[in-house]
DNA sequence: ACTTCTATTGTAAGCATTTGCAACAGCAGA
DNA sequence: TCTGCTGTTGCAAATGCTTACAATAGAAGT
């Protein structure tokens, strides 16, 4: 569905002083080798980095803000050390992120459709809503009554 | 509505081997000050020193933590180069952040209740959605149809 | 008051990310 | 081809935040 030349096709049109670089062409191929993966910015440097190609890591982070400035990626804490990168490829997900037990949930779109509707009709604000993570407590971990949720206790 | 005593009673009654330090104090003092505010880290140690107590930043850091896991404060990224941190007192309140203009609206919890309900009916999973941030385009930036968002545009 | 146990702090070092700047590369016009 | 303009990169330094560790200081029991 989303090839490489396409994406730069894209990107140069809707910017066509933007340069389409060696740099950029191999981030965005090492992205798309892994279409549904969750990448970190150190991955995405050692991934081109594999294939031979010296790439400073500040410039892998330029090239993914600027990609996510398109749309074409997504930033994403999750909570665990440094964000995730992935791409922005037909129906986003989003994930619930369990405080308590760590527990990660996959939830699709679907549970964004009436905040997208409100904000477009209320606020008329066109959101970005690619790749939430969504911080709480799972079931598992429910907190009993008025008894207290201890989380990842720091006490 | 919240006062010091208060909070730090029902701190040490949900964990009482947690101790009620001076800095901790200290740091609530700070945020009770201006309720209403947004504070980075460095504005609460700021407040605090400011008082003639030295106390480092770390140590900020980690009572900020702390008091996010109890819930009684929220950490937000608004998009400037640190974090905010914020009372979790009577209603939350959230923030639409322009992307192309920088402008940041404030919108109410309401728009989040239809979310809520679905996370705690049909995932069961009960959701810390205290000071959010979306990020999107507000209304003046809208994007001319098939024409293009430069946002703030990198190139 | 003294001891022991554990929570918290300060310090310094660490990690993730961003930024300033000089060098470089692509493109346009002379 | 030469010249200038602008976008991009690498490097090194800076920033924001976290952590390891030793020292300090509460709390509870004696």
């Amino acid at each position: 569905m989303i090839d490489l030349d396409t994406l730069l096709a894209d990107l140069r049109r809707r910017n066509p002083s933007a340069r389409i670089t060696a740099q950029r062409r191999l981030v965005l191929e090492a992205l798309l080798s892994d279409i549904k993966g969750h990448h970190t910015c150190e991955d995405v440097t050692r991934m081109v980095q594999a294939r031979g190609v010296t790439l400073d890591q500040s410039t892998v982070y330029r090239i993914l803000q600027w990609l996510k400035a398109y749309g074409v990626v997504s930033q994403t804490d999750l909570g665990m050390g440094s964000d995730v990168y992935c791409l922005v490829a037909g129906e986003p997900h989003h994930h619930l992120i369990c405080l308590a037990c760590g527990a990660i949930i996959d939830v699709d779109d679907t549970i964004f459709a009436s905040l997208r509707r409100t904000l477009k009709l209320a606020y008329r604000f066109d959101p970005r809503i690619e790749h939430f993570a969504i911080f709480g407590t799972c079931e598992k971990c429910k907190p009993h009554d008025d008894e207290d949720e201890h989380l990842n206790d720091m006490s």
